[in-house]
DNA sequence: CGCAGGCCCTGGTAGC
DNA sequence: TGCTACCAGGGCCTGC
């Protein structure tokens, strides 16, 4: 699942390969794809051919091509979105959604993604920053992140510590992967409430947030499966280095004990029970949902 | 306004 | 073997 590593490790592809080229041509050819282009997949091709890329830019797990006329491609892998640099002659495999040629005899751009979560759209004059994403915060990685803003946010914030950091109006490129690791990093739980952590252990996570990530992107992301995968179709190798994320039963790095995997948000939260105690609030509750009326311990 | 929850989507796999 | 149910989950939308 790409999170801002492996989007990351995408736009320096990216920007080694398609940056500079002038487009000659582009297919869409999955409505869906470009679903968020209103004027539709025909505009979105037609506005594009004799653009040249002048540089390929991310927030988040947001990742834009700079184009020379001032507007931009703008783009989100979703769950299972690639961008993959591939000769021409290669054939197209089953979840080809949009293809893109340059003038010059090089290798084509093709946006696959499988379970179309992903899409692309044209940003009107959205080469520095899409109007889109406006709206999304910046990420650890961007010079001018500012940690001590998102304590102050994280302080004023309701709801759980996971909760917040997957947030990306809050702080953006944090997925479920690193946001687990992070929070085992830290020893916290994240039903903790946000608000409730004191500023140095809120420093300490967004710490440890800004380390897995770059930890990761020094790995070339994180390859759960064979989804995520670069511009040339390799997969990165930071999964061997998860500590809890995937690892349910296994035991935990620091103590050993079983590591817990836990229903959050339709999806799944891994922890250590012993290093990440549950807010008390909450293991009552769950207590008794689980396993009956018994008081907790 | 801020937060919680539902929905979108497909392929692989577990279970019957 | 063949079917069904479930799982992965980020962002957007709605509703409270």
């Amino acid at each position: 699942m790409p999170e801002l590593p492996e989007v990351e490790t995408v736009r320096l592809g990216l920007t080694e390969w398609v940056v500079g080229r002038k487009i000659k041509s582009v297919d869409v050819l999955h409505p869906r794809a470009v679903r968020r282009h209103a004027a539709g997949g025909a505009d979105f091709a037609a506005a594009l051919a004799g653009r040249t890329v002048t540089a390929v830019r991310r927030r988040g797990k947001y990742l834009w091509f700079a184009l020379d006329s001032g507007d931009a491609i703008l783009g989100h892998l979703g769950m299972s979105g690639q961008m993959l640099v591939v000769d021409r002659s290669r054939p197209p495999g089953p979840h080809l959604r949009v293809r893109f040629a340059f003038t010059d005899r090089g290798p084509e751009l093709r946006f696959v993604d499988q379970r179309t979560f992903g899409g692309l759209l044209l940003s009107p004059g959205g080469a520095d920053l899409p109007a889109e994403i406006a709206h999304i915060a910046l990420d650890p990685f961007d010079p001018k992140f500012d940690p001590a803003a998102v304590v102050a946010a994280l302080a004023r914030r309701r709801g759980g510590i996971k909760r917040a950091l997957l947030d990306q109006t809050l702080i953006s490129g944090i997925g479920n992967i690193y946001a687990d690791e992070a929070l085992w990093r830290s020893r916290l739980h994240g039903e903790r409430d946000a608000a409730a952590l004191s500023r140095r252990a809120a420093l300490g996570l967004l710490t440890n947030v800004s380390d897995v990530m770059a930890e990761a992107l020094r790995h070339g992301g994180t390859s759960f499966d064979a989804l995520y995968v670069n511009v040339n179709g390799e997969s990165g190798y930071f999964d061997r280095s998860l500590a809890v994320y995937g690892r349910e039963g296994e035991p935990c790095l620091r103590c050993g004990a079983a590591i817990r995997r836990e229903p959050f948000m339709n999806r799944s939260s891994y922890s250590c029970p012993r290093c990440q105690r549950r807010p008390r609030r909450m293991q009552g509750h769950l207590l008794n949902v689980s396993r009956g009326k018994r008081v907790p311990s």
